[in-house]
DNA sequence: CACAAACGGTTGCGCACGCAACTGTCTGGA
DNA sequence: TCCAGACAGTTGCGTGCGCAACCGTTTGTG
């Protein structure tokens, strides 16, 4: 791999804002997806699904989605496959038939008090890398961008 | 979407910083791929691809998926999509003839010349949303992060 | 009141993905 | 020198994904 001789415009990846948010982001999920599918047998988007409706009782599979950005169908199905396993429970709504309310069923609520613990001891250790100043920076920058692409609002 | 009620450990999902990484990239990558998909017909991986080779000539595959975190079977694929387009081509080494050197042919250039303008204009008004002491806050989380991930020699 | 358009959610379909197994090549230790 | 193991890259296979089309419901505009 020889450095490049391209006369014109390079892009060096290494410095690259989408490109290093990319590669970290894929890291950073692995590292997690290591406890909640070799402990709990969930894949991402249950994972996802059961870590949202644990903090937002009664959301909707569409709040999921905008929350989470991830495709409706892949919400869709991994509520059904939450469903299939009882970790999690749907009612219709009474105000509007079309939308089902999501909640943890008992044995949701005992995965989700298992896994939050170990979630966020995960997130302190991938943070000790930063003193506290820099951490401060870092998540300004979270807030900067998400304000500026809308995702704070969801 | 209601308040949580629940009593023990609950995870907050807007300040989990795995949670918004990803969210994060996502949304970066789709802007990005608005780019590459619409207007050079590339995909996610082969975008890579041509950014990476772009940077790196005779970069291997090997290189390009270690570098980019890809699976090596999607890296694989997307070259043969690129050779098949006449965007890379490919020598086998005298060293070692397992590897194959990759590098850009004419047209790779050509494109790849008209690309990194494009990308480089986005990633500036992504980051438009930060003043510049927030955003060497930032770059710097993102060195941290990496490098305790051992992203930073790749 | 009616009907078209929007919306929440599901499903059929084709495709890209990751895994594991493979080929061919290189390396290192007995 | 030989052979087991590591490695670069490809491919068959099953699966999860996104797209688009769909169903049933609600909304809003004439």
């Amino acid at each position: 791999m020889t450095a490049r001789s391209t006369r014109g415009a390079s892009l060096r990846l290494s410095g690259f804002v989408p490109f290093r948010l990319n590669r970290l982001a894929v890291e950073v999920s692995h590292h997690l997806s290591v406890i909640y599918r070799g402990r709990f047998a969930l894949e991402i988007p249950e994972w996802r699904v059961m870590a949202t409706v644990g903090q937002y009782q009664d959301s909707t599979a569409q709040q999921v989605a905008a929350s989470t950005r991830m495709h409706k169908t892949r919400v869709s199905r991994a509520i059904a496959h939450l469903r299939k396993r009882g970790l999690i429970e749907r009612l219709a709504s009474r105000s509007d038939r079309r939308e089902m309310h999501l909640r943890l069923s008992r044995a949701g609520r005992r995965m989700y008090a298992q896994l939050v613990p170990l979630a966020l001891a995960r997130e302190r250790a991938l943070l000790e890398c930063m003193s506290v100043a820099e951490r401060r920076g870092f998540v300004t920058g979270l807030d900067r961008l998400e304000e500026s692409l809308g995702l704070r609002k969801l």
